[in-house]
DNA sequence: TCTGGGGTCCTAGGACCC
DNA sequence: TCTGGGGTCCTAGGACCC
């Protein structure tokens, strides 16, 4: 049996935590560069306004003067979201986070559904006291069923008290009959585009189709969501469960760019984050990959868009070597006369933990360079993420993405909640 | 004027091997 | 018209997630 606590409209919520005049309003979330929509409260969805909606085509759904947008601040989020997740994992076993705002986890034991129900719907409501994030859980057989079942309890929180349990067979028959294809987990636009042309319109219709022919026409990935709408558990993996095999530090910036000195810069930034993160996570990348591209929808500019990706001689996570190998790449790809919108750094071929092979004939003194890098990240940790960096990358600021929407009224509170957690 | 930033898995096809 | 029968490894591209 699985759970799944999933925060409902999480970044809005947080937004709400710290400005309770956002209640009871159409309220969404911007992405950086404030471009699309990637949160919404339940009014901003019941008006119309999808996820993904470019923020300037919210007037196309309803009158934008009665939508407050915010450019969203990860550091909040991610902060509030530690604090859900510390109060569960208390109440809960293997507790799995999958993103930001939702973890899997099991129940402590077996119990009387009806005495856990009441102490799940406790748990929803604790952490919304203490935390202030309205949260839903759902229970289930497999992962997937788990989802359902917690759309069920988001739905209508007052009848379920924020908790529904999917477990009997007849009750899974019924809700799934009432699932559209393109609900359920695992089922994107294509497939579900593909589904619905062959009259397979709920995940009821789904569940009848032939295994065999799921699998032929489309992939082991569709069929194990179809045993997983059965009930049965096929360990779809966890994300989180799961060491990174790449890890990417990518803008769009805040304007198109032509000089290089300008990009290299935003460069030097990125490869400076996609080494910490390696550090943080004690592994080292065999190899480091740079791209550029222009920007799509300007039609009038030439488009250019290129990737370099260089093997390290020897794998690091040394901020340094890490920098002069993207730096090297972007060299091989920058070309003179384009415009450029977005750019990225990305380390690949990672490997995890001890027994890392170092190369012989590598003439650097590897335990010198780790002390230097534990000393910068703990000044980093102290002082603000960018107080210290590397000269290359030190001037500063014409590509960083523009915000223009952040809620002023609540910025000392953020920097309290920051400050909080040293 | 204005369209994010991360990740994952699977498959097909080509190169190459015996 | 016919064209062995296996393997492995790599890459590009397509699909999905939040």
């Amino acid at each position: 049996m699985y759970g799944l606590i999933d925060c409902n409209n999480f970044f809005v919520s947080c937004e709400r935590v710290f400005d309770p005049r956002f209640n009871g309003k159409k309220v969404v979330v911007l992405s950086n560069n404030d471009g699309c929509v990637i949160a919404r409260s339940n009014e901003a969805k019941a008006a119309g306004i999808p996820m993904g909606c470019p923020a300037f085509k919210i007037k196309e759904h309803t009158d934008p003067r009665q939508v407050i947008q915010l450019s969203a601040r990860h550091i909040l989020y991610r902060d509030l979201s530690d604090r859900v997740m510390s109060l569960m994992s208390q109440e809960v076993d293997n507790l799995k986070q999958y993103s930001v705002d939702e973890a899997f986890f099991t129940l402590r034991r077996h119990e009387e559904v009806e005495t856990s129900h009441r102490k799940m719907a406790e748990l929803v409501k604790r952490v919304k006291q203490y935390v202030g994030i309205p949260v839903s859980i759902g229970f289930a057989p497999s992962r997937t069923l788990a989802k359902v079942a917690n759309h069920i309890a988001k739905r209508d929180p007052r009848i379920t008290d924020g908790v529904y349990w999917l477990v009997r067979p007849e009750a899974i028959d019924i809700i799934l009959q009432r699932t559209p294809i393109e609900d359920v987990w695992g089922i994107g636009r294509r497939l579900s585009a593909s589904l619905q042309a062959q009259g397979i319109k709920t995940a009821a219709d789904f569940v009848k189709m032939p295994s065999s022919l799921v699998r032929s026409k489309y992939s082991v990935t569709l069929e194990r969501t179809q045993r997983e709408l059965m009930g049965h558990d096929c360990q779809i993996a966890n994300p989180v469960d799961i060491a990174h095999k790449s890890i990417m530090t990518s803008r769009t910036f805040g304007k198109v760019l032509t000089d290089r000195d300008e990009i290299a810069d935003a460069i030097v930034s990125f490869a400076e984050r996609t080494a910490r993160q390696l550090r943080d996570e004690n592994s080292v990348a065999g190899s480091i990959m740079t791209y550029v591209r222009g920007d799509y929808f300007r039609q009038d500019l030439p488009f250019y868009s290129n990737s370099c990706q260089l093997v390290l001689d020897t794998p690091t996570n040394d901020t340094m070597t890490i920098v002069r190998q993207a730096l090297n790449a972007f060299n091989n790809i920058w070309r003179e006369g384009f415009t450029y919108r977005k750019a990225g750094v990305m380390a690949l071929d990672i490997q995890h933990g001890g027994g890392i092979q170092l190369n012989v004939f590598d003439p650097e003194d590897h335990s010198k360079l780790r002390r230097l890098m534990t000393s910068i990240d703990s000044i980093n940790n102290m002082y603000g993420r960018r107080s210290i960096r590397l000269a290359p990358g030190i001037q500063r600021g014409e590509w960083s993405p523009s915000q223009n929407h952040f809620n002023a009224e609540s910025q000392t509170l953020h920097f309290y909640t920051g400050m909080m957690y040293r």
